[in-house]
DNA sequence: CGCATTTGACCAGCGC
DNA sequence: GCGCTGGTCAAATGCG
């Protein structure tokens, strides 16, 4: 549009100069005249188009303003609410929850309110998109379904509601008969996000500290590693369910796709990779991503973009109604003959809502990798199952720091990748609106829960999140990224003291959790 | 013996 | 309507 604009003659006086100068030229023929009659006519119109369509740009970006400053206000709104919801809820509750940190990290700390549920159901998918008050609803789950049928529940009624799912499964032969029936299963089962994440792991399956069952194999089509589908046996009712595969190009990257949201409280070598992924999930489900034209991406590669490759995903490994988004963890910049173009057209194109989202997670340095992920765990090899036993959640945070400080080079490396990261967060994070809500809404939940216990150091974790905020909804209205850049970089440097335990606990995107942990847990280990 | 894995069969969705 | 493909089931098999 830009272009059309400078080209176009702007004003009356240009088009009299140019008439004029196309009268010179010509011969005075009545024909001429008529030409010159029909472009003026012509001329006129597409001024006006012009000038309506300038009309409806400047709309549009007035929309899009107050639609984002209405989100963070909602946001802000949320965390006040949650606080007092989970105070309340830890006064229900007499006795102690082991697993609440668990269950806490699992949650982006946005009960979602009715109205967005009913929403959900009853708008097309479109309005849910931009429906602020749905965005605001961001939860961690894998399966929206579960997290927007439950709005501002007690603990209590968090256990019904997985016997419900538990009464669910095995879904299939019910969902076979059920599920066909109405529009409002097939929006559910449309929202359903997986997420795909690639990483080198020479195990059969990567570690991700759940137990799982396999249940199937299938050569699929395209490419002669067989994939292996499993389900998650930590609970019996839990509907998760994941698809390994090796990748057709690199045999030495495991493809594995997440599927569902767990019904249990996880292991805390689980949660890495769930929260993870279900953060990358909720963020393709609120319509997030859209800084790169034509790609759904977030860079969090250490390369520059321009190195940071894409990779063929077979089309098998997304079913065509459930949005697939891909947390890249793979390390070497090896060339892949597929570029990112073909990559993305693989997907069908019968799903336009949800575009094949992209979450670059590569990185130079293996080390950026979480420990509980099989790709830089030691031996995984060799003791197979290890972490994929129920009785690994007895192995605690102490034992995973163990293990992770245990990995070559975390220790040696740790300052510089977290600096360079930092850096590519901040791009990322200024870059994105829809990440900074994201990032926004776990530091909200991380400040509600941190207000709980009260202690000196919530109060500055509080004080930490109430700031980024207002950093990231002024940044907002400027439209610039300096300004929360330069202060994510400020909270980066300072993270050792009282950010860096907060991000290393919390947040739920683990690429943060092992990116501060080395320095988080040196001060553990000194306490 | 119990549990996990393997593997052929079956079913549903989709494209032609 | 038919064939292809992905996904799941469940009986058979293997293993501790």
């Amino acid at each position: 549009m830009e272009v059309l604009l400078m080209k176009m003659p702007t004003t009356d006086a240009d088009i009299a100069q140019a008439i004029a100068c196309h009268q010179e030229d010509c011969s005075p023929e009545a024909k001429k005249e008529d030409e010159l009659e029909s472009a003026k006519a012509e001329m006129g119109e597409v001024m006006e188009e012009n000038k309506r369509l300038k009309k409806m740009l400047e709309k549009i970006q007035e929309n899009y303003k107050s639609l984002q400053l209405s989100f963070f206000e909602i946001l802000q709104q949320g965390a006040v609410k949650k606080s007092k919801c989970s105070s309340i809820s830890s006064d229900h509750n007499d006795e102690p929850v082991v697993v609440e940190p668990e269950l806490v990290s699992l949650s982006l700390g946005r009960t979602t309110p009715m109205e967005s549920v009913k929403d959900e159901k009853t708008t097309s998918s479109i309005k849910s998109k931009d429906d602020p008050e749905i965005k605001a609803g961001l939860t961690l789950g894998l399966d929206s379904k579960f997290q927007l049928s439950s709005p501002q529940k007690s603990s209590e009624d968090q256990v019904k509601e997985d016997d419900g799912a538990a009464e669910t499964w095995p879904p299939n032969k019910i969902q076979k008969t059920t599920s066909r029936n109405g529009d409002e299963d097939q929006q559910n089962h449309v929202k359903r996000a997986r997420v795909s994440v690639r990483a080198r792991c020479d195990a059969p399956t990567m570690n991700d500290g759940c137990q799982w069952r396999k249940y199937g194999q299938k050569i699929s089509k395209g490419n002669p590693c067989p994939r292996a589908y499993y389900r998650c046996t930590v609970a019996s009712g839990c509907p998760v369910r994941k698809q390994v595969q090796r990748c057709a190009e690199d045999m030495s990257i495991l493809i594995t796709t997440y599927e569902g949201n767990h019904n249990h409280p996880l292991p805390v070598s689980a949660t890495a990779m769930a929260s993870t992924t279900s953060a990358a999930a909720s963020m393709m489900l609120s319509g997030s991503s859209t800084s790169q034209p034509g790609l759904n991406g977030l860079n969090f590669s250490h390369h520059d973009n321009s190195t940071t490759r894409q990779f063929y995903l077979p089309n098998s490994t997304s079913s065509s109604l459930s949005p697939t988004i891909t947390l890249d963890l793979t390390s070497s910049p090896s060339p892949s003959p597929s570029s990112s173009s073909n990559y993305f057209n693989s997907f069908p194109t019968s799903f336009p809502r949800f575009p094949p989202t992209s979450l670059n997670f590569s990185s130079s340095e293996s080390n950026i990798l979480p420990a509980v992920w099989g790709n830089g765990y030691p031996g995984y090899g060799a003791v197979p199952y290890y972490q994929t036993q129920p009785g690994n959640s007895i192995l605690g945070n102490e034992s995973q720091n163990q293990i992770y400080q245990s990995l070559p080079g975390n220790n040696q490396q740790g300052g510089a990748s977290q600096q360079s990261l930092t850096e590519t967060l901040t791009k990322v994070i200024t870059s994105d609106p829809s990440f900074r809500s994201v990032i926004a809404a776990a530091i909200s939940s991380m400040v509600c829960n941190g207000a709980k216990s009260g202690d000196q150091t919530d109060q500055k974790a509080q004080h930490f999140g109430q700031k980024l905020m207002q950093a990231m909804v002024s940044q907002n209205e400027k439209g610039q990224s300096s300004c929360s850049s330069s202060y994510f970089n400020g909270l980066a440097s300072s993270s050792s003291q009282t950010g860096g335990s907060l991000l290393q606990s919390s947040l739920p995107f683990s690429i943060l959790n092992s990116a501060f942990k080395p320095a988080s847990d040196d001060k553990e280990l000194k306490n």
